[in-house]
RNA sequence: GGGGACGUAGCUCAAUUGGGAGAGCACCAGCUUUGCAAGCUGGGGGUUACGGGUUCGACCCCCGUCGUCUCCA
């Protein structure tokens, strides 16, 4: 049975078990901050689970993109690991439980019409004395005992270990189903069952109390099941895997054997490349942190592997198409993004392999010290050392290490690193079923109607009042320091969301007066968040809530200008120029988008001219919900890991632009006034950033640069249109003098030729000691050159004084330097007369003091210490 | 978010550890030559990322800002 064909008859045989069929979450689900990637099917249920939301449907099937990596080692080694894979599952919210879910599971399994599995190459494990679940695989599904195994606490539970080790908090037994092939191969967990009955409160015993509501949670891995339909002894010799390994051995130029070094190698590459498609797809490009980070990880992972099979320079990008052609049953959308993801995947390859470059000669001359000192072992402190701040990785060392004949200290190495772990600091995982406010609104209502798109004024019901993060009856305490939070039935606020801020104004009442300084959005909730100016505010109450116009008109000036300049962005530089992100306030916006390299200036003119030709041409800007599907249908602009709503709300601008977004626009583009680009710049690689300014604040740049320009212009006395000329002729004056003033020695009133008069001769060598009235340091070097050509021996101390500094520079010639003769032990002496001291190299040394009246004194010990010296 | 490193001429990098800012390539001019990275001579090009501090003196040491890279979470 083909890969496709068994998730197909997953979904509808849950289907027709009532459950409703749901599509994949997104692989990185930035609406949960608890999680970088989707784990588990069960993610995007978390609050079905949790009783946090109002339910629409309380069954559930799904087949999720998930990505783990935790096991991340074994991938490539074993015959079921994966980092990216796909999780079938169904799920149960309060609905059918043990008796249901089991039987299903088998019926699925064997029936004939299903997947036709034998029946006696399955067993199941259930928790210790969940004997509710042993009695229905013995007596419903009429297995015998035999092949009912009970299982502790670490392998039948979920969380594992949780009735004795915790967290606390839902939790509850499972059972799974193995699979045993035929020939006596080693048996695989296909199906996971998770009843969640318990919330734990605290630590045994006693302390497992059962739910009101209880869940079912499965699981069934994709690529495990149809490995076992298909016969294959791993899963990446499945329909949808042995290809992209395949590609991969013929990229890398190797032949495939499963059995050896290659073999693990190729399948890593091919689980990488698979995990990182997909995460780029949605956005999610190799970067410093999070989630960026991982798939940066993981990708380089895989390019080192191609590496070390032989290759020196990007290959991982070839295989973005056969995977997306792999996938392309349950997941087309793939197929539109290839040239952007193997373009991303590309560059992010290239850096690597310049890395890879920048290090090899650090190892060198790390190789080459170690075998002068008679070291045959490449300390592990050193590698970690490499690898932690240039991205070197270590199993690179060990190779070029065996090929100089060298060993690795690879104990050290995992020391080292461990080291680094502990500096770096640790992160605490939060836990799943933690207490909100909203908790208890969530469950009667689902959320704030918003009124902001007709209106800024509303009348309303308070139903909810947060302070101190807990739901109040009533507030009267005036001036309180931490804000609190009014939540309305219906509200013309707009909460903070999608890059555009949150409103801010006020909401009266009887009596009460309270500001809003600015707008949450939570789980489909406005929190105006703010302080009671006076008056009480009670629980029910009716109150007046009215936006700050002026900046809310702002705010739609920069969000209208944001979709034009999105428009013209791919106009201009590509289609491949895609939002990653925003932020919109009053007449002042940001805009992250994709965009291999920078913009250039022209570019960057032309894209503004062109949101500002379509600002003069005033075309309408509406909008309308609609579902999905239409929308797509209509070209809407959509963003690859967005999670949309089934109904979406599309912004429309004449016939140039549609974009899916939920913010407050401008009737017609021509109210945005005037558009004007302040900044370019990077945010990662492959990112750029456009901030821009619209209406007022607009004006108000340009009207700045203006004054700043009067007043150069001012200062030149040139006209503005001559600023750049006069300031170039300007700067090249000074320039000019500044060298002339370097060419003549500025003690003019002292000559080499006056020096060489005052000199005195002790054994052939000539001795100037004289004081340089106005000298620089590098007026009195020069002098000293000038010296030391002119005679064949020479030792030279020269000073001068300027304010409150002495400076002095001596110089001696080769030939008392090949004496052991030291301008700096000369002048030491000297300087610490004037309060100072100095050193420098043996033929020429400089010092400095603070007591200019003792130069001459000093002068004079100068004297004397270069007759010690020569005498 | 935390740790580490880096930032010097258009580019790639030096600077004997606090004492005179340099090399190669590139550029310009001249000469010599006309065969694949041509040679020779000369020349232009620098706020040593930015801002403070220590010091007689800072590319170098200390503090801060910005930027780039990198590891960890």
């Amino acid at each position: 049975m083909k890969t496709d064909e068994l998730r197909e008859k997953y979904l509808s045989f849950f289907e027709s078990k009532g459950c409703t069929r749901r599509p994949s979450d997104v692989l990185v689900p930035t609406w949960d901050p608890s999680v970088l990637f989707t784990p588990a099917g069960m993610n995007q249920f978390k609050d079905h689970f949790l009783g946090k939301i109002k339910l629409d449907f309380t069954r559930a099937t799904t087949c999720q993109k998930c990505l783990r990596t935790g096991d991340i080692d074994n991938v490539g080694r074993t015959a079921y690991h994966h980092t990216f894979f796909e999780m079938l599952g169904n799920f149960s919210f309060g609905d059918y439980f043990k008796r249901e879910a089991i039987n299903w599971a088998w019926e699925f399994l064997t029936a004939p019409q299903w997947l036709n599995l034998p029946a006696d190459r399955l067993t199941v494990t259930v928790y210790l004395d969940d004997d509710e679940a042993a009695g229905i695989w013995a007596n419903d599904v009429g297995l015998p005992v035999s092949r009912i195994e009970r299982m502790g606490e670490d392998d039948n539970f979920w969380p594992a270990g949780a009735p004795t080790n915790g967290p606390d908090g839902v939790c509850g037994p499972c059972s799974e189903i193995y699979y045993h092939p035929p020939g006596g191969g080693k048996s695989v967990e296909i199906w996971n069952l998770v009843f969640t009955q318990f919330n734990r409160v605290g630590a045994p015993p006693n302390n497992l109390r059962p739910l009101p509501s209880k869940n079912i949670d499965t699981g069934m891995g994709l690529e495990r099941t149809a490995a076992v339909l298909q016969g294959v002894e791993t899963n990446y010799h499945i329909d949808i895997l042995k290809p992209i390994v395949l590609a991969a051995a013929d990229v890398c130029g190797v032949k495939y054997d499963a059995a050896g070094d290659s073999g693990r190698r190729l399948r890593r590459i091919a689980d990488h490349v698979r995990a990182c498609t997909f995460a780029i797809h949605e956005n999610v490009y190799p970067g410093p942190n999070k989630e960026k980070y991982v798939i940066k990880r993981l990708l380089r992972r895989a390019v080192l592997d191609g590496h070390q099979l032989g290759l020196h320079e990007a290959f991982l990008y070839k295989l973005v198409p056969i995977v997306a052609e792999m996938t392309k049953g349950p997941y087309p959308e793939l197929l539109e993004t290839t040239a952007r993801v193997a373009k991303v995947m590309q560059n992010e390859e290239d850096a690597f392999f310049g890395t890879i470059d920048a290090g090899l000669d650090r190892i060198e001359k790390l190789f080459t010290q170690l075998k002068s000192s008679g070291k045959s072992l490449v300390a592990g402190s050193e590698a970690a050392e490499m690898y932690t701040t240039h991205g070197f990785p270590p199993e690179l060392i060990e190779t070029m290490a065996a090929e100089h004949n060298l060993t690795f200290d690879w104990a050290g190495y995992k020391k080292a690193m461990e080291e680094h772990g502990d500096k770096s600091g640790r992160v605490q995982h939060t836990v799943m079923g933690g207490h909100s406010p909203l908790d208890a609104l969530a469950k009667t209502m689902h959320g704030s109607d918003f009124l902001g798109y007709e209106t800024t004024e509303a009348t309303a019901k308070i139903v909810g009042i947060i302070a101190q993060d807990k739901l109040c009856e009533s507030i009267d305490e005036i001036g309180h320091a931490q804000p609190i939070k009014l939540v309305l039935d219906k509200t013309p606020f707009y909460g903070e969301s999608g890059g555009q801020v949150g409103d801010v104004g006020t909401i009266t009442g009887d009596g009460f007066t309270f500001d809003v300084i600015d707008t949450e959005k939570e789980r489909g909730f406005h929190l105006h968040v703010g302080h009671l100016r006076s008056g009480t505010i009670k629980q029910n109450a009716t109150c007046s809530a009215k936006v700050d116009t002026t900046r809310r008109q702002g705010i739609r000036r920069a969000h209208s200008a944001t979709h034009i300049l999105h428009y013209a962005l791919q106009k201009h530089l590509g289609k491949h120029a895609q939002q990653q992100g925003s932020k919109v306030d009053n007449d002042w916006l940001r805009f992250d988008f994709t965009n291999p390299g920078s913009v250039s200036k022209d570019e960057l003119a032309k894209i503004e001219a062109d949101v500002n030709e379509r600002i003069a041409a005033a075309e309408p800007i509406g909008w309308r919900t609609l579902p999905i599907a239409d929308a797509r249908q209509a070209g809407a602009m959509m963003l690859f890991g967005e999670k949309y709503p089934d109904i979406v709300r599309m912004v429309s601008m004449g016939n140039f632009s549609k974009e899916l977004c939920g913010g407050t626009h401008l009737d017609n583009t021509g109210q945005v006034g005037f558009f004007k680009i302040i900044g370019e710049e990077s945010v990662s690689a492959g990112t750029r950033r456009i901030v821009a300014l619209t209406g007022k604040a607009a004006w108000d740049r340009v009207h700045k640069l203006e004054q700043i320009v009067a007043e150069c212009a001012t200062a030149l006395r040139v006209n503005w249109e001559d600023v750049p000329q006069r300031i170039n002729a300007v700067v090249k004056e000074l320039r000019d003098a500044k060298r002339a003033a370097q060419a003549t020695p500025k003690a003019s009133s002292v000559t080499v030729d006056d020096l060489l008069k005052s000199a005195i001769t002790i054994g052939g060598t000539t001795v100037v000691v004289a004081e340089l009235p106005g000298g620089s340091a590098d007026d009195m070097r020069a002098m000293i050159d000038h010296v030391r050509n002119k005679t064949k021996s020479s030792a030279v101390l020269l000073g001068s004084s300027a304010d409150d500094k002495v400076t002095l520079v001596a110089g001696i010639s080769h030939d008392l330097e090949a004496k052991k003769l030291s301008a700096g032990n000369w002048i030491k002496p000297v300087a610490a007369i004037v309060g100072g001291s100095g050193g420098g190299r043996p033929n020429m040394a400089q010092a400095g003091g603070k007591d200019p009246a003792k130069l001459p004194e000093a002068l004079e010990v100068a004297k004397a210490e270069i007759k010690k010296l020569l005498g």
